[in-house]
DNA sequence: TGACACCTTGTACAAATGTACGATATTAAA
DNA sequence: TTTAATATCGTACATTTGTACAAGGTGTCA
């Protein structure tokens, strides 16, 4: 269990995995959809995002039609502890308290989002 | 109210200029010695990324003996706030719950960290 | 005041990244 | 079955990043 030793993805192809992640299974128009309005990347950028995802292990794809149709190849979980503790490193040395505070200071989290992390805890 | 107009820091800045902010004013010295132990940089490496971060603007430097002690130009809490939602943007399409849950389920923060979190957005 | 240790400055360079075009293949429609 | 639309594949290319050495300056101690 647990290869871990793909190449991170750089910041470019996070954005186009987790899109992946949300479609579940799709096509390079798919993605381009799928990218918020102020965020426009070129048909062909992304298409050589996906490519490049796929060639670090993180996609795999099947052809349907003329179309490319790419799956995510490894766990959301996986890959998202993988990159979050990296951030976390990084960025605060490890502690995520300062993470947390900054959400909550900012307005990101409410109350009711509290309870629920309250919850998480008490049941682990 | 803001500049924001700083090129972004690569991680291996970032990790760099979180020492700086540690470590309030230092030098490449001192930034080599505050490394935690897994993770060596040479010197010369350390001093090339202070260079980028002078460069970029999110640090200057004084002159102290033959040393060059380096103090950061822009305010912390600014430039995580720029870094967090940028991430927070690429892997979670800017939704924080997913990244709270990650760290309250991996046992990163306790009921403790709940009881401040709380406090904190009631103070808000 | 000379030698040594310690610094900075300039430079290097391969690999990764962001961004994208041109040529070619494939399919659906006319 | 020719064609128009749509894909992929191969390629490109300037920047940025990670990593670091060599040469030359400077403060310090004997």
């Amino acid at each position: 269990m647990g290869r871990r030793k793909l190449r991170a993805t750089s910041p470019a192809e996070t954005e186009i995995l987790r899109l992946v992640w949300q479609l579940e299974a799709t096509t390079v128009q798919g993605v381009c959809d799928a990218l918020p309005a102020r965020r426009q990347i070129a048909y062909k950028t992304v298409q050589t995002l996906l490519r490049r995802l796929e060639e670090k292990g993180y996609l795999r794809h099947k052809r349907r039609g003329k179309a490319h149709v790419f799956i995510p190849a490894v766990r959301r979980e996986a890959v998202v502890k993988q990159t979050v503790l990296d951030f976390l490193d990084r960025l605060f040395g490890g502690d995520p308290r300062p993470l947390m505070q900054f959400l909550a200071e900012n307005g990101h989290i409410g109350a009711e989002d509290i309870e629920e992390l309250k919850k998480l805890i008490d049941n682990a």
